[in-house]
DNA sequence: ACCTATTCATAAAC
DNA sequence: TGTTTATGAATAGGT
C-alpha cells in the first residue's frame, strides 16, 4: 500500500520491479527465484491436485521446466482450451515463431543502442536524476578501468625497455672485450677465423636491433 | 532443514505436502497459491529478463496462464530445445533463411554488447593503446554530457524553487494584509462572510503547499 | 474478502 | 555456488 508502488521490497533490500542491470546480481537472483518458482509450482500441483506446466528460459537461453503431468499433454490441453484450435498449423506456427524471434532480437538491439547512446551522453534528456547519477558512476568506473589498463600497458612497456637496455649493455660490454682482444691479437695473428667470428657477432647485433624496434615501438 | 521433511509448514498452520482433502480448503489454497505463482512468474521474467510460460489447470479443469512473451512461441522454443532438432524438413530451406536473418541480428547484438562492455571498462585487455585512448576520450565526453545535464536539472530546479518562494512571499504578504484587515474589523463587524473568506484562503494555502512538495521534490 | 500469526523466500554480504 | 542473516512476502486458518 505504498504511494505509487513502483518499488518491490523483499529480503534484505529493495528491488525495483524492473530488469536487474547488474549481470551478476541478475544471475544470482535468477537462480534463486527460478528454484523458488519451480518449487511452488510443484507444491501447487500436489496440494491442490492441479495440472501445472512451467517453462523458464534464462536470458542466455538455457531452459528449465516443470510439468506435473506431461509437458506435451498439458500444452495440448491448453491449445484445446484457449488457443484457437487452428493455431497449430505447422507452417503458420513456424512463421510466427521466427517472426517473434526476430522481433525480440530487434528489440534487444534497440535497447542496446539506447544504452550505448546513454553511455555516450546522447539522448539523456528524458533520464531522471537517479538514472543520470548511475550513468555517471558507470562512466567513471569505465574511465578508471581504461586508465588503469593504459597505465599497465605503459608499465609493462617500461619493464620491457629496461630489460632490453640491460641486455644491450651486457652485449656491449661483451663486444668491447672482444674488440680489445682482437686489437691485442691484431699485431700477432691475421687468420681469417677471427674475422669470420666478428662478422657473425655483427649479424647478431643487427637482429637484436630489429627486435628492439619491433617490440618497443609503443604508439602513444 | 527439517529431519525427514514429511511436513510442509506455512502461514498460521502446518500442511502436509500432499493433496488437501477438504475441497473448500483446497479451492481457497488453490486460488491463493495460483495467484502467488503467477505473480512470481511475472516477476522472474521482468527482474531477470527471462522467458517464462506457465500453465495451470485447476482440478475442475479451468485454465490459468502466464506467458512473458508468447505462449506459442515459448512452447515452440521448448520443442526445439528438448524435442529432436529435425533438420531434413521440407521447411528446411525457409528455416535456413530465417536462421541467417537471425544470425545477422545476433552478430549485431554481439557487436553492440562488445562496445557496451568496452564503455564499461570490461573486456578491454585485447585493446591496443590507440583504442584505449579513443575509449577514454569518448567516456570523458559522456561524463561531461551527463554532468552538464545534471547541472541543468539542478539549475532548473533552483529556478522553480525561487519562483515558488517568490509566490509564497507574495501570498504571505497578501494574507498578512487580510489578517490585519480582519483584526481591524473584528471589533466592528461579526458577519459570517469574512470568516468564510478566511476559510477559503486557508484552503488555497494548503493546495499550494502540496504543489510545492510535488513539484520541488528532487531526488539527489 | 479481510486479518493476523507464522512460516517462507530471498537480497545482500561473505 | 553455498551459507548466513535481516527483512519483507506469502499464506493458513479464522472471521
Amino acid at each position: 500500500m505504498d504511494d505509487g508502488w513502483v518499488l518491490k521490497e523483499m529480503g534484505r533490500g529493495k528491488v525495483e520491479l524492473k530488469r536487474i542491470e547488474n549481470p551478476t546480481n541478475r544471475q544470482v537472483t535468477f537462480s534463486k527465484r527460478r528454484n523458488g518458482l519451480l518449487k511452488k509450482a510443484f507444491e501447487l500441483s500436489i496440494l491442490c491436485d492441479a495440472e501445472v506446466a512451467l517453462l523458464i528460459f534464462s536470458s542466455s537461453g538455457k531452459v528449465y521446466q516443470f510439468a506435473s503431468h506431461d509437458m506435451d499433454r498439458t500444452v495440448a490441453k491448453y491449445r484445446r482450451e484457449v488457443g484457437l484450435p487452428d493455431s497449430s498449423n505447422p507452417q503458420f506456427r513456424t512463421m510466427e515463431f521466427w517472426r517473434s524471434e526476430i522481433d525480440e532480437l530487434k528489440r534487444s538491439i534497440n535497447t542496446l543502442e539506447a544504452r550505448l547512446k546513454h553511455l555516450s551522453g546522447e539522448d539523456i534528456l528524458a533520464l531522471g536524476m537517479r538514472d543520470l547519477k548511475q550513468l555517471e558512476r558507470q562512466l567513471k568506473i569505465g574511465v578508471e578501468r581504461v586508465r588503469s589498463r593504459k597505465r599497465r600497458i605503459v608499465s609493462d612497456h617500461a619493464t620491457l625497455l629496461k630489460r632490453r637496455h640491460k641486455q644491450l649493455q651486457e652485449e656491449n660490454s661483451r663486444l668491447h672485450k672482444r674488440v680489445k682482444l682482437k686489437e691485442l691479437q691484431d699485431g700477432n695473428i691475421s687468420s681469417g677465423l677471427v674475422g669470420e667470428n666478428a662478422c657473425t657477432m655483427f649479424h647478431q647485433r643487427i637482429v637484436h636491433e630489429e627486435d628492439f624496434h619491433n617490440e618497443t615501438n609503443l604508439p602513444l
